[in-house]
DNA sequence: GTGAAAGCGCTAACAC
DNA sequence: GTGTTAGCGCTTTCAC
């Protein structure tokens, strides 16, 4: 029983011959070691949750993908759960993964609410936070400077002679937003000396069609509307080219646009878009990564990593 | 113990009054079940595998989303691996899930290697095949009729006038390209009497990029080149699209193109995708639906589920 | 309606 | 190097 334990687990103390012995009668009884058994014993489960607002939007399941590659790399397997970002069905599936035994957790989402948060301090297992904003908890998590992105994509903007800079962005109760790449875009203007003005500014939900909604209410402003866009996501970005094309504007040479994340659709529409590069898979990858660090207990630098983002010049917008 | 046990899991037989004492126990010690011990103790682990190609792929995040659902729904569990259809590694993932003690499995693979069907027949759990064919093998699957969809797209493009018919698909080894797709497309051609011309059919590898690519090669057909295309993916569609666009083709005056699968894509381009509407979300839920109902040992009509498809008609293809 | 006890298939001391 | 033993935290008979 323990020699078998042994071989299985490759645990150096078996003789060379009893090792093979019990591997042959493995191989021959096709036996296949019970994991929740194992589990149970060793009180380690080699399976980590995954929770996530939902998988079927690309950006996450980008994220995913990176997660998942280097959870194989460690031997992991992952649990995964899409929360919908709904604050108890978030609370929820923590206890069940917590209930499942896993042995880490990544969290993905928009906003942390602060029940979820007492929760997550109080885990007994550690938590990542992957494209999620930490605010003033320190939790461990991965991220890109949002803001510093945003300040970036909007002076790249004002560099080409800009003064009126459209800014389409998703909910502002998201930290994210409302925080991070709004200031990114008010402290470029202030840096620019120019004024910042409120109708310049128009909220979306991510989707495409609130992209093209949302350059629809700006073109609205006539004379006055900006004529450059910095879009929240890549799939506003798409909404908003195509909401210029269909009301017969040209891009980049009417109006230029900038998105956010550089998924794949960036080089699916015409004129190809320029947005700032998010490395979604990587910030997955890393934040699994960091988590097999600390259940390791690994060496650790830093539990709140920044990944570096650039901008992508396409034909979105005029070459510099 | 055992009383607990009994109030945990719903047991009808405990009275009410000691039930509310362990409730309240329970809520005050902030008692959480072991999902292990119990899987170990019942041999049952509310967990269920689910193995795709590539969960980044939309077409998959979207039937990954559908299972999910309904795995809620019934309070099971995902652990969600990719296999990037290496047969291989479709192997080895089958086996650590089935280590994990999952109650099912959820398959989703462009070839059915036959080590693996043989894997699936000897498996202690039910496998669900989804999106994935299954020709001889009577494992349970739900599919759309691939076959007939692809019929219906060319002879809507043949009823439209045309004599050739483009056809770019993904790799004929995958039998839903090389006997499925293809075989539709030949039969629609035959019924309308019109002949098969080799040169028509261009392989690429579901990408937007291949997609542009084979477009460009049939363009060199010069005056032969078809002017009705048939894309096995909306994202080759995408990238024929535009491929005909950069040469300064117009769509559909010039060219008419539809897709397959009607992914969020189709919409998100100018003219809006023609496309066979392939359910990816409902695939995935009825999979899930199905598995839960063989576990349940529920009464099942068939195995062996066709979901219904149709064509959705948007701006790549001209009116009827 | 409730408790006692066996046992699910392993791991982890601990002896030898 | 290998075997023995005691759990891991539950469910499930089986008595009572």
């Amino acid at each position: 029983m323990a020699t078998v334990s042994r071989v299985v687990n490759g645990n150096p103390n078996v003789k060379p011959s009893t090792r093979k012995k019990v591997q042959d009668a493995i191989d021959q009884l096709g036996y296949r070691p019970n994991a929740v058994a194992r589990g149970l014993a060793s009180k380690k489960t080699t399976t980590v949750g995954v929770i996530v607002p939902d998988i079927s939007n690309i950006f996450f399941a980008d994220l995913a993908r990176g997660i998942e590659d280097v959870a194989t790399m460690y031997k992991y397997n992952i649990i995964l759960c899409n929360s919908d970002q709904n604050p108890e069905k978030e609370i929820h599936l923590l206890n069940t993964l917590l209930g499942k035994q896993v042995d880490g957790i990544i969290f993905m989402g928009g906003r942390l609410h602060e029940d979820l948060v007492r929760e997550f301090k109080t885990s007994p297992v550690p938590i990542v936070l992957a494209a999620t904003l930490n605010q003033d908890y320190d939790l461990p998590a991965v991220n890109i400077d949002y803001e510093s992105a945003a300040h970036d994509a909007v002076k790249s903007l004002i560099d080409h002679g800009h003064k009126r800079i459209g800014f389409i962005t998703g909910p502002l109760e998201q930290q994210i937003n409302g925080e991070k790449k709004f200031a990114g875009y008010r402290s470029a203007l202030e840096e620019a000396n120019l004024p910042f003005d409120e109708q310049n500014v128009v909220l979306g939900n991510y989707t495409y069609d609130s992209g093209m909604k949302a350059m629809n209410q700006l073109l609205e402003l006539g004379a006055d509307c900006p004529r450059a866009i910095f879009a929240g996501t890549d799939e506003m970005a798409l909404g908003v080219i195509h909401a210029l094309q269909d009301a017969g504007h040209q891009v980049p040479q009417d109006f230029e646009v900038i998105g956010h994340d550089n998924t794949r659709l960036a080089t699916m529409i015409r004129p190809k878009l320029t947005t700032v590069v998010q490395p979604m898979y990587d910030i997955g990858a890393v934040s699994m990564r960091l988590l097999t660090k600390i259940l390791n207990k690994e060496e650790i630098e830093t539990n709140d990593v920044t990944l570096p983002h650039r901008i992508e010049e396409r034909d979105s917008t005029r070459s510099s």
